[in-house]
DNA sequence: GTATTGCCCACCTGAACGGTAGGGATAATT
DNA sequence: AATTATCCCTACCGTTCAGGTGGGCAATAC
């Protein structure tokens, strides 16, 4: 019995930049505050930050006083876009993916197809909500996952 | 990167349920049957039938002439059943699942967590689409998956 | 030069997914 | 009673991935 559920590094990856979105100024902040003020495995962290960072969604500064920031505003990184950079598409069959379509192997004849027909659905509802909400669309209190 | 997606079980289980739905008469489709003209892997599908069976989607008999049958009318068996049985909760995270429902363990408040809000709304439009559409929704021409 | 940071590479454990193999129990037919 | 076609049960297996951990090198501020 398996979950059809987001990963751990999802979770703590949304995590992450939501505790970046909120940090006041400018300064860089260091992985090791996230992953204090988170309770995330440092070095699990960093796997994920590593990920983030080549996604384009933050910008890492090296050295003392370096850490991680952003790379854009709040407003433009939307949920959608950071689970399909960690997770993958949002799909839950190949063949209706955006951004990585795939013709299912058996398949006779996708037009008509009744599942892929159904999950089209459930595919577009998702990408709504999740692309329509970005990092500064939250309330500004304390955030778990 | 791996895939947020519904595993070959699924899929597997919603053609041969359909397959099953379409079956004119009454008399038992054997598994042979239903792994040829869908072509599954017998052995396999063996497994999942045995699923759908524990799970009372299906009814099965043995000995010559045996085979399996829904238990139910099609138009009381939801994609969303099918689903939860294989898979298990739609929900992308534990905490919003109405089926298995689990709290986050470093979660700080569950009623202001701000990816708990997301992923339930995400949920319910998906739980809506798929407990809403049946095994007799589809549309009468040959599925595929 | 020292402390603090990120960066990179290697490794590990457990669980799953997607099967396969072989035999035993049951029931209809002859 | 033998045959045949079916489901039923147990075991196994290879590959991948999730979720980490550990150690050391590289850069930067002071």
């Amino acid at each position: 019995m398996t979950f059809v559920m987001l990963t751990q590094r999802s979770r703590y990856a949304l995590r992450a930049l939501i505790f970046l979105a909120r940090a006041p100024g400018i300064a860089p902040v260091p992985m090791s505050a996230i992953a204090g003020d988170q309770k995330l495995p440092r070095k699990f962290l960093e796997i994920i930050l590593t990920d983030l960072k080549h996604g384009g969604l933050v910008t890492s500064y090296r050295g003392k006083l370096g850490g991680y920031r952003l790379a854009r505003s709040a407003a433009t990184i939307s949920f959608g876009e950071v689970i399909r950079l960690i997770e993958g598409p949002l799909a839950l069959v190949p063949c209706v993916s955006q951004t990585a379509y795939q013709r299912c192997p058996d398949c006779f004849e996708e037009s008509v197809c009744a599942i892929r027909k159904l999950m089209l659905s459930v595919r577009d509802k998702t990408a709504q909500i999740l692309d329509g909400t970005s990092l500064a669309d939250i309330d500004p209190v304390r955030v778990a996952a």
